[in-house]
DNA sequence: TGAAAATATTTGAAGCTTAAAATAAAATCG
DNA sequence: CGATTTTATTTTAAGCTTCAAATATTTTCA
């Protein structure tokens, strides 16, 4: 028992550690779906991100709302909905009664595309995890919402309990 | 009980709804990271990354190496470490035997500033992660590492079943 | 009302990202 | 040996990313 010192020390990078498993899990993911998409879609990850939070407002949202909900900078999300106009998936409009204010929704072949793309996404996915245990799949969804939700009462940004 | 199938196609979604918890995870603390870099080190998560590979290789690591460990592009490590170049923090040399090959290694300084980003990046996870019991950190560890290999044993480019 | 503050979006600069093409230097082998 | 292939790195083009500064437009309230 000569490495009591050395268990103890690598016991406290635990979170270093889980923080670490978990970066490479998504690049490993995140780099696999950005292939499949841009391969049978031509679309980028953002891109499929901005469409799936527009899929489920028929109604719209002001870029404002799409850039918090994509956790996408505003810059971010002009450049991102002006490229998907161009390719016609969305439209924009000013409000009349705020001229501040630009609201984005999916155009018809917006919708039936990202229909087709978000088919095939939860596929990939499903795939991807297929050598994982549901029941570990479960487990996990419920850990994890506790690791952001003590990452976003610790975060400068957003939920802050700063300032007070 | 009338919502059985609803249930049942929730309960597909598993996979899906993992993968969107895990991308906000790591959003949220990369996010913060980033933020921090920046504000105390002037850095970027990128860099932080290359510094971090390379200061457990005294002996450098040939740019096509550091690209594998940093799951970055070729081209993209080129001008990370071009940068990095310029603050001092690592020096490139040429492989004498083999002309095509170019070493990366930290610099003194290099090695200096990056023990204190790894000092602060350890703490800044802690902080985040504080709300969450340890046990549970623990045994996230082990399962998203379930996850990693599920989906990099179903990915077309490394670990490749492909091509056989 | 009209100046100051708040809100919504765009722009700009620097850097990261990818995939794909280009360059350069070995290695292979006919 | 010398042409072909492989390997290592750089370059390029398009897009994403952040933060910060600039524009517009509304709101507040003195």
């Amino acid at each position: 028992m000569q490495n009591g010192a050395v268990d103890a020390r690598e016991d406290e990078k635990r979170e270093l550690r889980l923080w670490l498993r978990l970066l490479t899990t998504t690049k490993v993911i995140s780099q696999e779906i950005r292939r499949r998409l841009r391969r049978e879609f031509g679309a980028t990850l953002p891109q499929f991100d901005v469409l799936s939070q527009l899929f489920r407002e028929p109604d719209g949202l002001r870029l404002g709302e799409l850039s918090k909900r994509t956790m996408v900078t505003n810059g971010n999300v002009t450049g991102l909905v002006e490229r998907l106009e161009t390719e016609g998936l969305v439209v924009r409009q000013a409000l009349p009664s705020d001229r501040r204010v630009t609201i984005t929704r999916l155009t018809d072949e917006g919708r039936a595309i990202f229909q087709r793309m978000a088919d095939a996404h939860e596929t990939w996915l499903k795939d991807m995890m297929s050598d994982v245990d549901p029941i570990i799949v479960s487990g996990l969804l419920a850990h994890v919402d506790k690791v952001i939700h003590s990452a976003q009462r610790h975060t400068s940004d957003d939920g802050t309990p700063d300032e007070a």
